[in-house]
DNA sequence: GTGGTCTAGACCACG
DNA sequence: GTGGTCTAGACCACC
């Protein structure tokens, strides 16, 4: 159901709770669908239960799951999920524009590179680094 | 000089590292300037001399400074760290316009969010966030 | 596994550093073999565990090693160390015979030296100094 | 006189006892010569005088000079010097072919490198490295 | 258990 | 005075 990536330095709970959210977000899981039990994720990563279940209180914690004690753990509402999320892409691409344009960079610079990433079919885009 | 911000995650000779990167990216250090001794910026952080020690060792391995025994450290040439700079900021920004396409947002969407941000005097943009 | 030498002037954590790399280019280190803990290796050789720990960060920066937080430290694709061992050596070797060609030493002094050393089974060469 | 490199991070007090020996090697300065006095010298480098003191007492430690209470520095016997200074080369170079043997490269290997050496006017040798 | 960070205080080399 | 190294011992995050 998800990679995980040993060169990613960050912890591992947390790869899961962004690939998860990704999941969520990107519709493949959609509301009310059960996630993979805590043992039988950690038995797929080969990873210790421990980290899944860390993994899971994160993700309960910002209300994307909601776990039932012996059921299991399940989608939550997503509507507020999505807006959230694009509500924080926005406000990062904002602040990004703003160190440019703080860097001397032009509103043309800008909206030149904007119209690349849209004309291109695949385009040559750099992969979210995991540096830290 | 600089400002420790406790609620910041992340360790504090890699909180140095940044701000001392800002002010000499904006200008406020130029090159060859002294840095305040490891002994008095620790004393003034009231932090350990090791922690500002740490940080310095980090800028000098990137190249920002430079560090003479028994003298002390200085502003090295600056060129190189302004360009990794501005690099990283373009590749950050275009990640972000990247997401944003994903997300069904429109070119006209984005470049009408960079009109706004290059057309306002103050802009009400979002502080860099530590969350980590 | 390693050994100090109290007569080595160089600090501590370099000494490891270079010992750990003489491992493993030398093979007996292999890539994904697991390295002495921390705080194990610091026992093994009487010293502190943030020396030790120091070294592993330098090896890490030149990415000899990999290291994952809560499992321990590994050793990383090797074939780019090697590479850059051996151009160390040979600029080092070139730069003997440049100045011994500067104290008018001729083409065919050196060459002899050479095939005594191709022509000897065990040759008597010097141990590395470590005088700094 | 002699010329300071502020990027070699080597010890002041070294660089002086090396540019001073390779003035000796080469014959700039021969047997008996007076040495600029320590004060004379430190004004022109603009350093501190205890560090040419400090780098006429290694000179004078390892016969190189001999100092006359009153009178100043002078030029000793170079005939060891430089017959010392060139075993010493030798050694090193012998020792560089060691290793380079030991890391699988071949007679002929070696001979090219140094018939290349011998036979460029200007070589593009490297440079000496002071990196530590 | 692991590594990562930090403190307190020491000693050394250099200028 | 400066920076560089080391020790002793602590606390944290992660697994």
């Amino acid at each position: 159901m998800i990679l995980l990536d040993p060169m990613d330095r960050r912890p591992i709970y947390e790869q899961i709770v962004e690939k998860l959210s990704a999941l969520m977000i990107s519709g493949v899981l959609k509301e009310n669908d059960p996630l993979p039990s805590v043992r039988n994720m950690a038995a797929d990563l080969s990873i210790n239960p421990n980290t899944v279940q860390r993994a899971y209180l994160e993700l309960e914690r910002e209300g994307s799951i909601r776990t039932v004690k012996g059921k299991g753990s399940f989608v939550a509402d997503l509507k507020n999920l999505r807006e959230n999320h694009l509500e924080d892409m926005k406000k990062e691409f904002k602040n990004c524009a703003l160190k440019l344009k703080a860097a001397d960079l032009q509103e043309k610079d800008l909206t030149s590179m904007i119209h690349q990433i849209f004309n291109k079919t695949a385009g040559g885009g750099e992969e979210n680094d995991h540096s830290r």
